[in-house]
DNA sequence: CGTGCCAATGAAAGCGCTTTCAAAGCCTCG
DNA sequence: CGAGGCTTTGAAAGCGCTTTCATTGGCACG
């Protein structure tokens, strides 16, 4: 495996041609182990090729392939890890199947539209994931014939999606509260912000009208846990303090925790707290929250997103998939439910 | 940004320049605002691209201009914070320098040399991380001249190399445990399995041997809470007891935690234990551990490769940079030095 | 020994761009 | 009115592969 020769730059078929004394197309041939060389050939293709330490330029291989064979995954953010795990799911999905992922993470950038059309140039399908990119941006990909799946996103004309269930487990976390007798209820997180939390206050308050509770108004709030602590202690100095404090994600949550120890008050005793996702963090913070099936929902999202390659060409089917989620309770919604 | 008409698949510059009555020189110049076009030709050429919902394909610029625009990023294993926070400051970075971003996982897979090759192939160059491949396969990617960064990974030949201080601040956390009148120590981790575990520990047992503790034997033990779990509850089984189990990772370290509960046992009081990483758990945790600039680490690593990209032909200048960590106190080691 | 076939190989045409070089058109100025 | 210099555009040559189609050579068979 070492290389024996000047290992300069940019070693082309040609010179393995060359040195192998025989044409460009034998070449090709022998390194991809078609059955139309002889296997003294091969082996003769082979050690000029190692010799020279080369490796065939994916470049030229897709130009003429017409295939790029890899393909995106476009998310809001890293940050937290939520998105980190459905990341994993979908880069281990798409390895199995022998493709190269590209990711990019929009930040909120004003130029997010530019950098999604860039991938879109370089890969043969993609997954958007959440509200990373503007909805004619969707729409122009996909009305380009590109593969595409939505992640955690409201439906885009009729391309396949793939979101986590939100409104069930929403109206049993609603349930559960108010069987603790809570009445007084706040919600941490903007439902404008990602189709997630739209979906999640929705469930919310339906449940919340069901059992005849009010139905408090969102109190928006970044996702992140600094601010969920600020927004929390605003929340806990209100006259009458909320009960409950209800928030969009785990992150969130923990900033309320946070909160609520630093004004000197008791989870649950004083205030009760739930968020959602179940990070790790969550489980050691003793947080209720919706266990989400990160990991799952990136690995489905690679899944359908391969299926679409291979159909070529693809009708789009406009295939809705919920994966489901779970309540999973912790003491932080009051004590005695914990497990 | 609507296709006006039929979307085919594969528009080329070639039906642009054919719509806008002009040649694909042209084409090519006014879409990448050349000055040597007219305004008057550059809009003709752009309203054409337009209605054709037109995208230059990036392999056909990548091969004529000899790049990629693109790096990458080889990691052993996205499962845990620790690494996505690392990619995370990676691709920041890349997406500001312009740069696509390729990642893969190896996760120890049979294949992964011949998958990071691919990779190598496909990207400008590319950052390793770890222990994901074998020490031939870097070398030989080396000897092409592609651009190459080192990430928390002994050096191989005069490549650069980015990683944590490990030394110095395992050497302190041993100090500080010592002087908590700590003896009993235990060790949970494999050198062997990571350079950086192989850098916390020896650095811990210099520490210890200074003070003169006896130096524990390392635990081996897989990166994951439930494998930290079981090996630290056969610690605590042992006659004696360890008095404090320093974790290579705060994944384990939760898993000691865990352990530790389910034996009856209260920390600090009874057993005391540490981490590495600083993760958001730890913090609810109340986990002593080492923060380590994960983000920062994935953003220099970034930063040394786009320098190694520009300044081709790249001199390799074997830099070795080390990052700086911080020991964090918490109530897991001991309650006389909360913070 | 000649004919016909099959297996192995080579020549060359793309794949979709960028960029060099040449040509064409238009001014300006003598 | 013609020469020279710009500016703008086009033709064509790659970039490094894969693959089709043609060619070559060897062998079996008549």
């Amino acid at each position: 495996m070492k290389a024996l020769s000047k290992p300069r730059e940019g070693v082309t078929i040609y010179e393995v041609a060359k040195r192998a004394g025989v044409s460009i197309a034998t070449v090709s041939r022998a390194l991809r182990d078609s059955e139309l060389v002889t296997p003294q050939t091969r082996e003769r293709v082979r050690a000029a090729a190692a010799e020279l330490n080369f490796t065939p330029s994916r470049l030229g291989r897709s130009l003429a392939e017409g295939r790029h064979a890899a393909n995106g995954i476009v998310f809001p953010d890293l940050v937290g890890p939520y998105y980190a795990e459905v990341v994993l799911g979908y880069e281990q999905v798409a390895a199995e199947l022998g493709r190269s992922v590209l990711i990019r993470a929009t930040h909120g950038r004003a130029d997010a539209d530019a950098q999604v059309l860039e991938m879109a140039a370089r890969v043969d399908g993609m997954v958007i994931m959440g509200r990373s990119v503007a909805d004619d941006v969707v729409a122009r990909i996909a009305a380009t014939g590109l593969p595409l799946v939505l992640l955690s996103r409201d439906p885009v004309s009729d391309v396949d999606t793939v979101r986590p269930e939100n409104d069930t487990t929403a109206r049993e976390l609603a349930r559960h509260l108010v069987g603790h007798g809570y009445r007084r209820f706040a919600f941490l997180g903007d439902p404008a912000a990602a189709p997630d939390v739209a979906g999640r206050y929705a469930g919310l308050a339906a449940g919340l009208k069901e059992a005849g509770v009010r139905v408090p108004d969102p109190v928006p709030c970044a996702f992140e846990l600094e601010a969920g602590r600020s927004a929390a202690a605003g929340l806990l100095a209100c006259r009458p303090r909320p009960r409950v404090i209800v928030c969009a994600n785990d992150e969130l949550a923990l900033g309320a925790l946070t909160a609520a120890g630093e004004a000197g008050l008791r989870v649950p005793q004083d205030v009760a707290v739930t968020g959602w996702d179940d990070l790790m963090a969550a489980r050691f913070a003793g947080l209720t929250t919706v266990r989400q099936p990160m990991r799952e929902l990136g690995a489905t999202a690679a899944r359908r997103l391969h299926e679409q390659i291979e159909a070529r060409p693809a009708k789009r089917t406009g295939r809705q998939e919920t994966l489901p989620t779970e309540l999973v309770l912790r003491t932080s919604c009051g004590t005695h439910t914990m497990g």
